[in-house]
DNA sequence: AGACTGCTGTTACCTTAGGTAACACGTTAG
DNA sequence: CTAACGTGTTACCTAAGGTAACAGCAGTCT
């Protein structure tokens, strides 16, 4: 066996992989996270001991499956958050990409965030190992970009890493509660956030009458 | 059937569903989320249909052992949001009293945050119909308290339910990450997510040498 | 007393779905 | 021609959620 040479055998196997990749997509993006391996080889038009030869088991073609979106949209905040404009500006672009995301395609957003919903009755893949990457993976990220540009003194790189979890986790909360109430434009989404973020609920005044908060 | 009066049944009958899911607690602090109807069954000294014949199906049980824990929680939360002391001290205590909590029962927030984490091999119960859930009622707490305390001029309401779901996916996103990598002290994670909140991101300065963030 | 009702509990079963073993066919190398 | 390998199949195993049907026992009504 030549290991340097890209064999003919090796392209087809990767274009196949690819092909089945392309093929679950669609299957989970009609019938939901719950779709079943059996349905997804049936929509590829081959069996399940494909399925498992290619990907292991179901966390295996879930991962390839999450890490193709996850890339993308990663790709996606990367861009805005290295846009040269003003910081604010810069921030609310990034939130924006997001949301624009997540509203763009709902279905894969539930699938990499809230993978047990919308099947039909079984549990279909699993959350907890996958959708935590995702979150984790933005979080580090922007941490990185935060503790690069910014100065915060001494304590930088932690403070950078708790501020990149926790806006990655403000943006995805938000986005989620937004995404199924819709209780406002995107536009007023992202510019409300941008509010807190920049310090508006300390700077807020008491409502009269009241305790102060 | 006499509607008003408490049978020794009906008391029994309570008795008996507190008995069980303090028994299904056990074993899902045990085994993680993914632990079987037959096991907790088991451990209740029973048989799987009582448990169906009490909660309906598994996502009931778990309906009720959620709430149990999330009513817990949220009645912390309360007392730390209502504490009387100024707005940034208050802000400190509540975020610090939801890191004390899932810090020293973690078996329990992951169960009610990641349910499909700890299983053996199964899918377990199912996070994305019930995890929502908390952290929504976790938001919409803090948007009324929010809501009812600060003047936020006309579009104040709306402000008051992003910021309400933004901090608490904050609070969860990186008391999640910290749990996880125990990066600092309980004491400078608040102080840090505190400080996000106080608009220190917007005040920060360049880095020198880099493009502004 | 004896039958009826209702609750608690059981065993034994169904179904779905993840995962695998064993086998069949076609292509290519020696 | 045959041996090896990749690709595909059928048929199966197991675990788990969920349910039907039946058994025993308390109180109640005639």
């Amino acid at each position: 066996m030549d290991t340097t040479q890209r064999t003919d055998q090796e392209r087809s196997a990767d274009r196949r992989r690819r092909e089945l990749l392309e093929a679950a997509d669609r299957v989970v993006l009609r019938d939901g996270p719950g779709a079943s391996m059996n349905a997804i080889a049936a929509e590829a038009g081959i069996t399940k001991p494909i399925l498992y030869r290619h990907f292991g088991d179901k966390g295996g073609l879930y991962a390839a499956l999450a890490k193709r979106h996850t890339d993308a949209l990663l790709d996606s905040l990367r861009a805005a958050l290295d846009a040269p404009a003003e910081r604010r500006e810069r921030v609310e672009q990034t939130l924006d990409t997001y949301l624009t995301a997540i509203e763009a395609r709902p279905q894969v957003y539930r699938f990499l965030m809230h993978p047990a919903e919308g099947g039909h009755q079984g549990e279909g893949f699993d959350v907890g190992k996958h959708s935590a990457p995702l979150l984790r993976r933005m979080g580090e990220e922007l941490a990185q970009v935060i503790e690069e540009r910014l100065d915060l003194g001494p304590d930088g790189e932690r403070l950078a890493r708790v501020w990149g979890h926790g806006i990655v986790g403000m943006m995805h909360a938000a986005g989620d509660w937004w995404l199924g109430e819709r209780p406002c434009s995107r536009r007023e989404l992202v510019r409300s956030l941008a509010d807190l973020l920049w310090g508006r609920l300390a700077a807020a005044g008491d409502k009269v009458g009241g305790p102060g908060f």
